[in-house]
RNA sequence: GUGGGGGUAGCUCAAGCGGUAGAGCACUGGGUUGUGGCCCCAGAGGUCGCGGGUUCGAGUCCCGUCCCUCACCCCA
């Protein structure tokens, strides 16, 4: 056996994890301020909430999820997204009966089975949130300002995206066109697209091959395709982000990988990254409950990449130096520091203590490297005195504190 | 699924034409019979990805294979 995780998926191992965990903590605080709930979903969900939420012809249906079948027959498939989940959520449990609009977040693990690279992983994760029950252009406008307001608190550049591709009435009709444009083009295109073309057309719009990219440049143009509901709508929602002084671009040619987005899609992009550079995307999806078997609900949302947020390199406040180390010396003040450790624990306060029976020395380079504050040293003399020494490491000095007016002393030091 | 690059110490990397495998950082101990960071000294740590071949001899050359990585694609 090779002790080994499986492709593209890794651990995140101390320091790196209290990076991730500051960012997350961060983030939940952020989207709470904005009046959402944390929604902790399942992992696993039956496949076909996949297969029909996100779009049968997506790439992501087709061939990048982890799908399997359970002891009873049925088809399971690890969560490659998170939306689709949050809408049989909302259904599964009548969440528009309690009130409207129902405000959720997220944060996990996604899986999609595609090939390792920079950027993009097997299992990352996401951190997302979902405003259900609103069609106003205001509840765009809302998470598209809670998105940018995360990297903002991160220091992170990043470039706003947006679009509108259309709804029901009006998209049928831009995809006929666009289909007749293609019409006798077929040879032109690659492989995919020539797939896509019966599928899901508007994929085509953002193919990356050059001589797709030459056929698009004279396809029509989605933005005079768009019915005059949707035009206001957007519209209503630019004029919002200008009243908010967010910077955006507006380019007719962002469209989604995901079948359910309708009106507005958005993606925050960092030039930097590389080919992976979508740190964020989201947008409005006003069918999605319905198509889970729900009352019509129009919703709006966004998802992070946390994995590439981290690759960014997000500036986070530093952690200065905090807790008590206890340095013993000798055995019977091992004893002793064993339960001084607990007590001080037991107080709130961050303290640990040597298991490795090191010297002195070493003992008080564990408490430098694991940045404490204090080292509460023990050892024959003071045990005799009947005091204890508590050396401020950052200072560089040291006091007798009497054993009976330790615990005041620490909870004194540790309220500055 | 398709290409490019790469696998040598825990990490980042060196080893002219094949000839006893090294450095920096990190780690452990010592320099201080009980005091961190800086400095000095010492130590520990390696199936050279794996398998086969050529050779007196392979980290180095040949074949195969696995893995990692970047890119296409896809997308967060």
């Amino acid at each position: 056996m090779e002790a080994k995780s499986p492709k593209g998926i890794a651990d995140i191992l101390p320091p790196e994890s209290g990076r991730w965990r500051r960012v997350m903590d961060m983030g939940s605080a952020l989207f709470r301020a904005y009046g959402y709930e944390e929604i902790m979903l399942p992992v696993l969900e039956h496949t076909e909430i996949f297969a029909r939420g996100i779009g049968e012809g997506t790439d992501i249906v087709r061939k990048e999820m982890f799908t399997f079948e359970d002891k009873g027959g049925r088809s399971l498939t690890l969560r490659p997204e998170a939306t689709a989940g949050v809408a049989r959520a909302f259904v599964q449990h009548r969440l528009d009966k309690s009130g409207l609009p129902v405000k959720l977040y997220y944060r996990g693990p996604m899986f999609r089975h595609e090939r390792p690279q920079a950027g993009r992983y097997r299992q990352f994760t996401q951190l997302g949130v979902e405003l259900m029950g609103s069609s106003h252009p205001s509840a765009d406008a809302e998470v598209i300002l809670l998105c940018r307001e995360f990297f903002s608190l991160l220091g992170i550049e990043s470039v706003l995206v947006v679009n509108s591709v259309g709804d029901r009435a009006c998209r049928p009709a831009y995809v006929d066109a666009l289909r007749a444009y293609l019409r006798g083009r077929e040879g032109e295109l690659c492989a995919d697209c020539r797939r896509r073309m019966e599928e899901n057309p508007l994929r085509l719009l953002d193919c990356k091959e050059k001589t797709c990219g030459g056929v698009m440049r004279g396809a029509p143009d989605l933005g005079e395709f768009i019915c005059t509901a949707c035009r206001e709508h957007f519209r209503r929602v630019e004029e919002l982000l200008r009243v908010a002084e967010v910077e955006f671009r507006v380019d007719s040619r962002l469209v989604r990988g995901l079948d359910y987005y309708t009106r507005t899609v958005f993606e925050f992009q960092d030039p930097a990254l590389g080919a992976q550079n979508s740190l964020a995307a989201g947008g409005r999806y006003d069918y999605l409950v319905e198509e889970m078997g729900g009352e019509p609900t129009p919703a709006v949302g966004f998802s992070i990449g946390l994995d590439r947020v981290m690759n960014a390199e997000p500036r986070l406040a530093g952690e200065g130096e905090e807790g008590v180390y206890v340095v013993a010396i000798g055995e019977e003040a091992r004893r002793k520091a064993f339960v001084v450790a607990w007590r001080i624990r037991g107080m709130g306060i961050r303290a640990d203590l040597d298991h490795m029976e090191r010297s002195p020395k070493a003992q008080m380079r564990e408490a430098d490297r694991g940045g404490f504050r204090y080292c509460l040293i023990m050892g024959g003399e003071e045990l005799e005195g009947g005091y204890l020494t508590l050396r401020d490491m950052k200072e560089g000095t040291q006091e007798r504190v009497e054993e009976d007016a330790v615990w005041e002393t620490l909870r004194g030091r540790m309220a500055c």
